[in-house]
DNA sequence: GTGCCTCGAGTTCC
DNA sequence: CTCGAGGCAC
């Protein structure tokens, strides 16, 4: 190869890795395998080993980060990374305490002990020690699954690839990757002019996830432990214990953990944090609170994502100032429209912001702004932009007023009596809304089909590919059709096509989340596949609802406002699934009596193996029996009591009826426990249910 | 009827 | 992440 050919070959070489890097990244579309940019990074590698003097200024090799995440392994957490809820003042941080309070049903004067500490600004990792000697390691991922960075994490000098003999067999420690100011700053130096990291956090995060673990090894990581998750064994019975164990293990662990035996205390060491903020020599963003005491821990348990026995204190969000330049408005897949401001581009907290949400009408009139004006902007929790305070004087001008138009679809936009919302009134004929669902069809806790990002759904239902969800599994019909289309090379189509049939096979609960019915998100959606398990027994329950629905009409002499509460409580039986009540199941009900929408689920169904779901539980003999709680319990709250039954395969209901089966009874009691004497139904008070739960492990 | 808690839906940047 | 609002306990 001559000099010349080798530079085109090269400067090639650079725009199409940089075109993979972006549309990984930021499109969500990859279109070469992980084995196609391997080889173009390699071949770049090898021609710039050859030809030293060609070394582009953007060559991929130069820049940071270059190898995508893309290209990790993927490991499933045994328990999930969740993240914490955010607190922003003391008051927030007091009704936090007193929510867990509410619900270990504390006495008042049992006091409850915090830890707190630093919350550095790094990346999350999960170090799994088997037979005491490291064997995974892992990123948080979406807290279900991470990425695998155990050869990277191996040259992290901060963590130990052992654990001493005192260490349970197996123990996944979990803490912070991060980089200490000096090193980023030192680091950015000798990266010297090409890409530089924005941040600390950036540069911890690019620095890990390499695929390449020599990169790793040459940037200054550190580590903090500050938890974990499976263990088969713990070193004490608090937070600070496990902890201190940690630290003795050879774990750094932060100087300023300290054990708070108060609200004071623990807003004390708050303030004292937040006044060395500047002299630490990491970068932080608030403080972590945890319940000290483990059972506790295990009793509060997690709620979403996040576990009810920790608070994240955070410091208060970087502001800046800039000129809105206009106000434009989206369409959601719900038909909501939404409008965003585009402003002059700012960087607030480390990052540029070109966008922002402006939520609703209401939120615009709040605020008084207008294209022109001057706002203060801040990172709300450091992540999305938000809009603070509108900065232009009052000045007497006409208000901003909402688009009567969908822009998209150019039908009448309206607002229900009651809601804050504008609707687009297009439904099925609006192209965005049509779009949104596909994107939400094909989103990664719906279908999660991989390589068929926001762009691709659009360019495909842009060309008629792809109009419903179902023809998105007869693309593979349609694959010389896809090759003849531009910037889908052989392999993109197969690994698409292949993705799709990976999916093929669904779960009830991601089917029924994926269908976008409004008021049915993932926990709605769960909660009515785990009710009916099978698709099968899922459309049996609607058309029974639906031609219940059918039947309503008022009886003589019924006002209408009986007859709406009787056809609420007559839906909701009919659903009968726990938290689905009228508005949910009226939204259930409209979707599939539209003829339209019923097609498309049909037409996917056929296109699918929906399979069964079924709520695991630890056997029990509640398992599968409906418990009744009533009167009040000592020991722990109702919603715990609820959990644990629920734990059990146990159904929990309010009311008392032939359908129970047993009753805890707690002092005062009243009908309810009568009733179900009466009924000669099981009951037993909060001891007996403990002794019932202890039973089965 | 009221108030709490949780969920759904929409959003930003890399 | 934030907001509004649905569901349910009190």
């Amino acid at each position: 190869m001559t000099e010349a050919e080798a530079a085109a070959r090269l400067a090639d070489l650079a725009a199409q890795i940089a075109r993979a890097d972006r549309l990984y990244h930021q499109e969500d579309a990859p279109e070469l395998s992980d084995a196609a940019y391997d080889a173009l990074v390699r071949e770049n590698r090898e021609l710039e080993a050859a030809f030293p003097q060609l070394v582009r200024a953007d060559s991929p090799s130069r820049r940071v980060g270059s190898a995508p995440a893309a290209h990790l392994a993927k490991v499933a957490h045994k328990v999930s990374m969740g993240s914490l809820d955010n607190a922003f003042s003391a008051e927030e941080v007091a009704d936090f305490l007193g929510r867990v309070r509410r619900f270990l049903k504390l006495p008042e004067a049992e006091p409850v002990a915090l830890t707190a500490e630093p919350k550095i600004d790094g990346l999350s990792c999960s170090l799994r020690y088997e037979g005491r000697r490291l064997v995974l390691a892992a990123t948080r991922g979406d807290g279900q699954v991470g990425e695998n960075v155990t050869s990277n994490v191996a040259t992290i000098a901060d963590i130990p690839q052992a654990l001493p003999a005192e260490a349970p067999d197996v123990f996944e420690v979990r803490g912070e990757v991060y980089m200490a100011k000096a090193d980023f700053t030192a680091l950015n130096e000798r990266l010297a002019g090409e890409r530089v990291f924005a941040n600390p956090r950036n540069a911890a995060a690019g620095s890990l996830r390499q695929k390449d673990a020599t990169v790793t090894a040459s940037r200054p990581l550190r580590f903090l432990a500050h938890g974990w998750g499976e263990t088969s064994a713990l070193p004490g019975d608090t937070q600070a214990e496990v902890v201190a164990a940690l630290r003795d293990w050879g774990f750094p662990v932060s100087d300023l953990f300290v054990r708070c035996a108060t609200l004071d205390d623990a807003l004390a060491h708050y303030a004292r944090i937040e006044a060395r903020r500047a002299d630490l020599p990491f970068d932080i963003d608030g403080v972590v609170y945890k319940v000290d005491r483990l059972d506790w821990q295990r009793r509060l348990g997690t709620v979403g994502r996040a576990p009810r026995w920790g608070l994240a204190h955070k410091f208060p969000a970087e502001r800046a100032q800039t000129t809105l330049n206009a106000i434009d408005t989206q369409v959601g897949r719900t038909g909501k429209i939404t409008p965003v401001a585009r402003l002059e581009p700012v960087t607030v907290g480390g990052v540029v912001v070109t966008n922002a949400t402006l939520h609703n009408a209401d939120e615009i009139e709040r605020l008084g702004v207008r294209p022109g004006d001057r706002v203060l902007l801040q990172r709300a929790g450091d992540v999305i932009p938000q809009i603070v305070e509108n900065l232009t004087p009052d000045e007497p001008r006409a208000p901003w007023s909402f688009p009567t138009r969908c822009p998209a679809c150019d039908s009448a936009v309206a607002r229900e009596e009651g809601e804050v919302d504008y609707r687009c009134t297009g439904g099925l004929i609006c192209p965005a809304q049509r779009v949104e669902r596909l994107m939400h069809f094909v989103s990664r806790r719906a279908f999660d089909i991989t390589g068929l990002g926001a762009v691709r759904v659009e360019d495909f239902f842009r060309d008629g590919l792809i109009e419903s969800p179902a023809d998105i599994f007869r693309l593979r019909d349609k694959r010389d059709v896809l090759l003849a289309r531009e910037r889908l090379a052989e392999t993109s189509v197969d690994n698409l096509l292949a993705a799709i049939e990976e999916r093929r096979t669904v779960s009830l609960d991601r089917f029924l989340f994926a269908l976008g019915i409004r008021h049915v998100g993932e926990v709605t959606a769960r909660d009515l596949a785990r009710r009916y398990e099978s698709y099968a027994g899922f459309v049996a329950m609607i058309d029974a609802a639906l031609a219940v629905r059918e039947g309503l009409a008022p009886v003589l002499g019924e006002t209408e406002r009986k007859f709406e509460l009787r056809r609420a409580r007559e839906l909701v039986a009919a659903v009968a699934t726990p938290n689905i009540g009228p508005e949910v199941a009226e939204a259930l009900l409209d979707f599939f009596a539209e003829p339209h929408n019923r097609a498309v689920v049909d037409d996917l169904a056929g296109e699918l193996t929906v399979t069964d779901v079924r709520h695991e539980t630890r056997a029990s003999r509640v398992s599968g029996k409906t418990v009744v709680f009533t009167g009040s319990l000592e020991t722990m709250s109702r919603d715990e009591a609820k959990a644990q039954a629920e734990a059990l395969g146990a159904k929990v209901s309010g009311s008392v009826s032939a359908k129970t089966d047993l009753v805890v009874a707690g002092p005062g009691a009243g009908s309810k426990l009568k009733k179900a004497q009466d009924l000669g139904i099981e009951t037993m008070n909060e001891t007996g249910w403990q002794a019932l739960v202890a039973d089965a492990g």
